[in-house]
Order: C-alpha cells, then sequence, then structure tokens
DNA sequence: ACAAAAAATGGTAGCGCTGCCAAAAAAACC
DNA sequence: GGTTTTTTTGGCAGCGCTACCATTTTTTGT
C-alpha cells in the first residue's frame, strides 16, 4: 500500500523554463512582472507554468532575493478578543500587500514571549509586532540586533523600540475614573484579573486609582481573580468584591468581559444598575452595546491598531509612536 | 542622518563557524543537537553563538533540507470566536513541537480561500488547514498537487481531502431540535446569519429542520440577519422574527453570539425565558454559562478540534476523519 | 602495541530562486 | 544600409543552510 498521502516533489522554476523553452530567469520576471519581456514569451511562459500547476517557492525566493515579507505576531493571548481584532486589522493590510502574517502565544509569559521571538526571527520577518512595551532584557537586545521592525502595541505608556501604536493604558484609567467621580460616585471599588501578566490592565488600574487620588479619593475595595480575564471572573469577583464592601456605589473593572461578568451578577441578583451599583469596563466590546443597559466603558482602537502598524511596516516608516487614542461611551450602567 | 531603523545584515552560521574555529556542518550539527560531536566543541560554538548573537536562518535552513515546519490556517474570521479558539489550541501543540502557524483570513469568501491558499502553498507548508469541506475547484486541485497535509476542520458532513476533524454540524443541528421537541416546544422559530457563506450554520439549519420534519413538525418562522454573526444581529433578528411570528415558542439561533443577542432582547423586553419563549444557541461559549439563566445550547469542541489537528500534523498520521463530537448543555433558556 | 570499530569533524554539492551582467534580437535613427 | 538604441533573453553566481561523504581522531579489543 502506498503512503501516497505523502509529500510528493512540487514542479521547480527551472521545470518550467524547461517546459516553455525559455530561460529560468525568463520564467521568474514574467512571474513576478518585473522587467521585461514580450507579450509571446508570457503566454507561453503562463501557459507552462498552468499546465504544469506549478506554485512558486517563496522559501527560495526569499532566500535568493532577503526580505521575506513574513509578519510575525507575538502575543498574549488568543482567548482574550483583543488579540483577534489586531490580528484581524493587520491581516487584512498585510494580505493586501503581499505580506504574510505568522503568530505565536505567550500566554502573557514573558519568558516564553523571549523564546517565541527567538524562533521568530529564524524567519527573517519583516516585522515583528509584540504587546506592549514590557520585555526581558533577552527580548529587547534580540530585537534590536535582529535589524528587522519591532512594532509594540496596544500601550504607549514606556519606551518604545521601534514603532509604537495603540492608546494610554494610563490616560484610559485616568478617564474612567473622572467620569466616574464626575457622575457623583464616591465608593468606588475595583474587579480585576492577574495585574502582574496583564500589564496594559495594571496601568489602566494605575491611571484610575492617580485620577481618584488627585480628587482626594481613593479605591474603596479591590478585588483580583486569578488567572486571565472572563466573564465567569468579572462575575465571581464582584460577588465577592461586594461581600467585603458592601455599600459601594460603583466599581471600574479590568476589562469589558470582566464588567459583563460583574452585570449579569447584578442582573441575576436584582441589583439596580447604576441605581444601587454603577459598572464601568474597558476595551467597547460589541457585546456591551447589545446588553439591556448598554455597557458603560471605553472604546479601544483595537482593529485600527492591527492596520495602523501593518501599514506603517509595510510602508517601511521611520520609527514613531501613533496614538489612535479611545473613546468614552457613556453606556447605561454608569 | 542614518537611517539606522533599517535592516541590518545578520550573523552567518559561516561566522560562527569561524569565530569558534570549527567547520560549518558542526556548528549545524550543534546547533541542531544532530549527529555528534564533542562536549568541548558544543561549549566552544555555543560561546560564539552567544557572543555573536547569533539566529539561525530558518529560510536557508528549509531550503536545505525541505519540510519548512510551517502550518498554513486559511480561516474565514477572526471576529467569531471559533476560530480564534481553533487557533489556540493548534498553536500550542504546533509550539511545542517546533511548527509556526500562519494564516490568512477569507471573510467566508471561497474565491478568496482559493488565492489565500495558493499564496500559503509558496510557503511549502507541512500542512493547510481550512474550514469545513465547500471549496472551489481550483483550491481542491491546488492542494492534491501541493503534496502537503490538508486538515479540514469543524465539519464533518462531506468528503475529506485528507484529515477532518470536528463533529457533524448536520447531527449538531439535529440534536438541538430533539432537545426543544423533548421538552415540548412545537411552534419553533430559527433566527441565523448569512447561511450562505457560513455553511456549516446551513448544515445546522439543514440539520434542524430534518428532525422537526422527522417529528411532523416545522420551522414556524424564520429571519436570517444580514452579514456575519453578531450579539446584535441576534437581538435585531429575534425582534423581526417575534414581530411576524408572535406566538413562537421557542427559538434556535444560528449560534451563540446570536443567541445571546436573543436573549438580551428578552431581557429587554421583559419575555420570559424560557415560559414564554425558549432560547437555543449552539456553540458554547463560556461567556454563555454566566448570564443570569445560563444559555441552553450545544457544546463544540473548537480548542480541541485544533489540538487534535495539529497532533495528526506534526505525527503525520495517516489520513482519517476524527469525531470529537460535541455536548449538548440543558442550561435555562430552553 | 596494533588493528578494528566508533566518534568527531570538515569539505562541498546542492535546495530553488533572484540579481547581475553580457549577449542577442528588435526597433529606431541618419 | 549601417549604425546606435532599446528591448529581450539566458547564464550563472550566490542567498545560508543541511545532507552526504571522506577524513581524522579517539576509543575499544586482543
Amino acid at each position: 500500500m502506498t503512503l501516497d498521502y505523502r509529500h510528493q516533489p512540487a514542479v521547480t522554476l527551472a521545470e518550467v523554463a524547461q517546459a516553455a523553452g525559455v530561460g529560468e530567469s525568463t520564467v521568474s520576471r514574467v512571474l513576478r512582472n518585473h522587467g521585461s519581456f514580450s507579450r509571446k514569451t508570457r503566454d507561453r511562459v503562463m501557459e507552462a507554468v498552468e499546465r504544469l500547476g506549478y506554485v512558486p517557492n517563496r522559501i527560495a525566493g526569499t532566500l535568493a532575493s532577503a526580505g521575506s515579507r513574513l509578519v510575525a505576531f507575538v502575543i498574549p493571548s488568543l482567548s482574550n478578543i483583543v488579540f483577534p481584532d489586531v490580528l484581524r486589522g493587520a491581516s487584512a493590510v498585510l494580505e493586501a500587500n503581499q505580506h504574510q502574517a505568522v503568530f505565536s502565544v505567550t500566554d502573557y509569559d514573558p519568558e516564553r514571549e523571549e523564546a517565541l521571538v527567538a524562533a521568530m526571527l529564524a524567519w527573517r520577518p519583516t516585522a515583528v509586532m509584540l504587546a506592549g512595551f514590557e520585555h526581558t532584557q533577552g527580548t529587547l537586545k534580540m530585537l534590536r540586533a535582529s535589524g528587522c521592525r519591532v512594532a509594540e502595541l496596544l500601550d504607549l505608556d514606556g519606551t518604545a523600540l521601534d514603532l509604537a501604536v495603540g492608546f494610554s493604558n494610563r490616560a484610559a484609567g485616568r478617564a474612567s475614573a473622572e467620569f466616574l467621580l464626575r457622575r457623583g460616585y464616591r465608593r468606588i471599588g475595583y474587579v480585576g484579573h492577574d495585574l502582574d501578566r496583564d500589564t496594559r490592565a495594571a496601568k489602566r488600574h494605575d491611571g484610575f486609582c492617580e485620577a481618584l487620588g488627585a480628587a482626594g479619593a481613593a479605591l474603596a475595595g479591590r478585588e483580583i481573580h486569578a488567572g486571565p480575564s472572563s466573564v465567569e471572573g468579572g462575575r465571581l469577583g464582584l460577588e465577592r468584591l461586594l461581600a467585603r464592601y458592601p455599600d459601594l456605589d460603583a466599581v471600574y473593572f479590568s476589562n469589558d468581559d470582566m464588567a459583563l461578568g460583574g452585570y449579569f451578577h447584578c442582573l441575576a441578583r436584582g441589583i439596580p444598575v447604576p441605581s444601587a451599583l454603577a459598572l464601568f469596563g474597558h476595551n467597547g466590546l460589541d457585546i456591551g452595546r447589545v446588553t439591556p443597559q448598554p455597557l458603560s466603558t471605553i472604546r479601544t482602537p483595537r482593529v485600527a491598531t492591527g492596520q495602523v502598524a501593518a501599514e506603517l511596516v509595510v510602508a517601511d516608516a521611520p520609527p514613531q509612536a501613533v496614538d489612535l487614542g479611545f473613546e468614552l461611551i457613556e453606556g447605561a450602567t454608569a
């Protein structure tokens, strides 16, 4: 029995050249539509390409010409919709520009990030896209030495290596606090997830506290749910927080997933929102606009971050930081 | 002003060999830990690697050895959490086996899929992973000729090219209908999204209708929301469906996103669930377990699909179809 | 101590393509 | 008609690495 599911040798450019009765470089020129060739030659080559079912080998092409047109994404998670959103924005731009997206998932672990960046660099990508600015020394050193473009996304509070695209999480945290204060809330709690791993959530938290402090206030209580953010974590987190601090009048969540969980908790327990308890999230997920009461939150430019980063990379733009800002959505839960 | 953000020449294996005072092949053997070499040589090589900051060039390595260890995902969408889930499962396995994930997004367009598959094949991937069995003739031809492994995911109703991993959407649709019938619902409606594009949702719909028919029943009404599935689409869809068919006692949604929208509509309008209207979804998203009433739905093996497909590919397993099944979650909305 | 076996190492021919250069063919000019 | 230009074309040297083979060094056996 033949193992016919295994690899078969592929057609090469030399075979196409032979079949078309022209030189290899001519085939190469025709296929890349680069340099000059006659109409007649073009047809002959294309006919052979069709007939043989030739698929160019980009591995070889890249090696010969340098410039892989590969863009590497090293992202913390795929569960948190934020990162698929970034990938979505970027992938549209990259595909339109004949670039190819490659990715790995770090699980918010800087050591893992370092290992994955090393693996990525082996592909000699055009650019490496990372989340935020917090990386190990090893990661930074490799990236600097690599000579490839680096884009750090979804953060602006820190020092960029090369390109940075996103918004200030600290400012978002501040804006959230100022909004709640403006609305008259004073006994404000926080429900978050693992802040050591998610440094951007930590920056929002810090900005939030900073703005509270500036107004002479402070967090009245805090509950950290172990593990990554999730709707369930938000629900449990709020339940625990309220058990300890029953008289809160508002809660700031580390993101919309968590906030939705909190909202569901209120719905289930019959806690009137926002009259008895106001809720405020972060991210501006679509789902938050369709809940019985739209979620009060901050909409972040996730897809745009991917798009802009990809555009800068394909255009080989000079190093820069692009602030895409954020938008406060008043909603109805605060 | 120097454009120092541009590419700088990278260290090559030959330079490392020179610096370590050994031959190129020795360096190659040490780095891949393949073949034999003395402890002393190993240390000398590693020292040089460290000192020069050498990063192997996998483009060259792949060309020389064949076998790119690249796995290509051509997926319909990144907005629908289903696909990030599959990627997540697969990426963990691939990373553990020194493989690299590459992806492109088709937007549910078969023509685009064909173009993207062609682009992917140029990278000579170890395998190409696709959603479902519905592909253009061109896509099928290319994949067959490519000699690389092909895995068709999240569907089992059709003829596989090579590997297939997932569950039967038709059976899931049937199981959903049987459950609702068992619960005594008879005036059942359907709210879905673009079924021409999402052929797996279409198969669930067909299975659902089939089971209704087998019980002498039929869909009492149907509302199709234009565009991809979304929570908002579900909410609007249910609203429109109820406007036309006010006396339904249950609604089947094309997936959980849509069902959540429907649930929010009921919450907002004060429609008692499930006493006045039962709701049933598909996918078993985490969020559906945390809503005030857990969503009645079918949990699909999304992460496992990615995992198993990746495992089969790295193990170079023979062609086969793997049924990962699905699990009906009774929930509280039906 | 000498032969035989095993381990360690280096040289080099490609992998399939692109870039450069020179040669050939076609077009344009006086 | 005989150049001078311009357009097409083919040849071939790498890109950086791995696979294979030959050679050298070390270990083992008697």
